[in-house]
Parts: structure tokens; sequence; C-alpha cells
DNA sequence: GGCCAGGACACCA
DNA sequence: TGGTGTCATGGC
């Protein structure tokens, strides 16, 4: 009776990465898209809870509940801590999961306190000391996290997302079994330590995949044509 | 009506 | 430790 062995068929890594091919593709992006320098928001506390309500969201329904927030004056923590979470959530309704997120962004406020509520002061600490705790925060993981560090208090640290693995998948720098971690060193290993290149690059892989790299791929004119390998994921 | 969208977490084996 | 279910809305 021989034993029946699921095949497991991962990909392996296509193309070595380095530090030439990474910057090629940025600048190539950049070209098309121009200067980013970028998150939807008009504050640093904005961003904060862009990055919270967008877990698993598309953006649309989160810039609804953000809309919700602006027109009752409840975009800065002042006003929000304020509230409890049962009474944020039916404000941020439309961004979906909201009586989880809702509670997210509570503890998160609760965690600001010790900032004065200013997401910029997070900066005041290492990265490695304040993105530890803000890991511990119920509800924010590596990319909620990662966006916050980044976007809202200016900190060199390179955001991994459902795009970012789409596109460098497709790249064939990634086999598709990568953690989030792992994914993380692979540019801090083959990009200069610079918040404002990890903010622009980053911002150009999300118009990339908002506008031609989705899950169905359409590939219209993409400007990484040529090298990408056209592998769905 | 089903799939997808810039995740995170609890639970289970 | 890795896989799976859950949270839940709105656009296509």
């Amino acid at each position: 009776m021989g034993v029946i062995v699921t095949p497991v068929t991962v990909s392996p890594i296509l193309r070595r990465p380095d530090r030439r091919f990474l910057l090629s593709v940025y600048h190539l992006l950049r070209e098309r898209y121009g200067h980013a320098r970028w998150w939807p928001g008009e504050s640093a506390f904005e961003v904060c809870l862009g990055a919270i309500l967008t877990q698993n969201t598309s953006w649309s329904n989160v810039e609804k509940a953000l809309g919700v927030l602006r027109r009752r004056g409840l975009l800065s923590f002042q006003a929000l801590r304020k509230l409890p979470s049962t009474r944020i959530a039916p404000l941020i309704r439309s961004s979906g999961t909201y009586r989880v997120k809702a509670r997210r962004i509570a503890s998160f406020l609760a965690f600001l306190e010790d900032y004065g509520g200013r997401p910029r002061a997070l900066a005041r600490e290492t990265l490695p000391e304040v993105r530890t705790k803000l890991l511990r925060v119920k509800g924010i993981g590596p990319e909620t996290a990662d966006s916050i560090l980044l976007y809202a208090a200016g900190l060199p640290v390179f955001v991994i997302d459902a795009y970012t693995r789409r596109i460098f998948f497709r790249l064939g720098l990634l086999n598709g079994q990568e953690s989030y971690a792992e994914i993380q060193a692979l540019f801090a290993a083959n990009l200069p330590r610079d918040a404002g290149l990890f903010n622009d690059y980053h911002a150009q892989i999300v118009r990339l995949g908002k506008e031609v790299c989705r899950t169905r791929p359409r590939c219209g004119d993409c400007p990484l044509e040529g090298r990408c390998l056209k592998r769905g994921l």
C-alpha cells in the first residue's frame, strides 16, 4: 500500500533579486507615474486611521468611512479618543469588518496616548523599538504597523502588501511562499535605507497595482511590460 | 450571486 | 507551525 503524496509545486525564485533590478523597476514606475511621496490623507493621524481601515478592504470603501469621520469633525486624536469603539463602529461601517476595526482603532488610540496623540512622535524612538511596541497593539499587524511607521512617522521601513507580493511574484523575484519578514528583508538588503525612497517606491507599487496589476491580470498598458512573467497571483 | 479588496487574529490539529 | 474560518462592506 503506497503512500499517497499530494504533489506540492513551489515555484523557484526565477530572478535573483539585486539592487540594480529593484532600482530599475522603481525608475520605470517613477518614469510612468512621477514622484508620488504619498499616502492618501491630509494628516499623519488620518494616515494611521486609513492604514487600519484598509485592512482587507478596497480604498474606495475606506474613503467613505474617512469622509464620515471628517464631516463629523472626528479626524483628530483628541476627538476620536473620547469615543468608545461601540460608537466608532457605525461611523466606519462602509470599510467592512467595522466592529473589529473600531476596536482596533480604539486600541491604537490608547497606544498613541503615550505619544501625546501625535503619530510623528513615534519617530523619537528607534525603529526596532517602536515597531515592536506597535506590533503588540491588538489588531496592528506587520503591514499596518509599517504603513504607520513609514507614512505617518517617516521612519525608513518598507511596506509589504498584497500589491507588492503580486507584482514581485510576477516579476519572478518571489515564489509566492515567502513570509512578510522575508520579503521585507529582500527589499532592505537591496535598497538604500531611505524613508523617501521607501515611501515613493511603495506608492508606485500601489498605483501600478490599482491601475494595472490586478488579481485577474488585464495587463493593459503596463510600464513593466517585458519584465513581467505574467504569472497569476 | 460570487469574487475581490493595500489584514489580523483565534482556533485547531 | 501552518492551515482555516471569521470579520463584513461595496463595486464590478
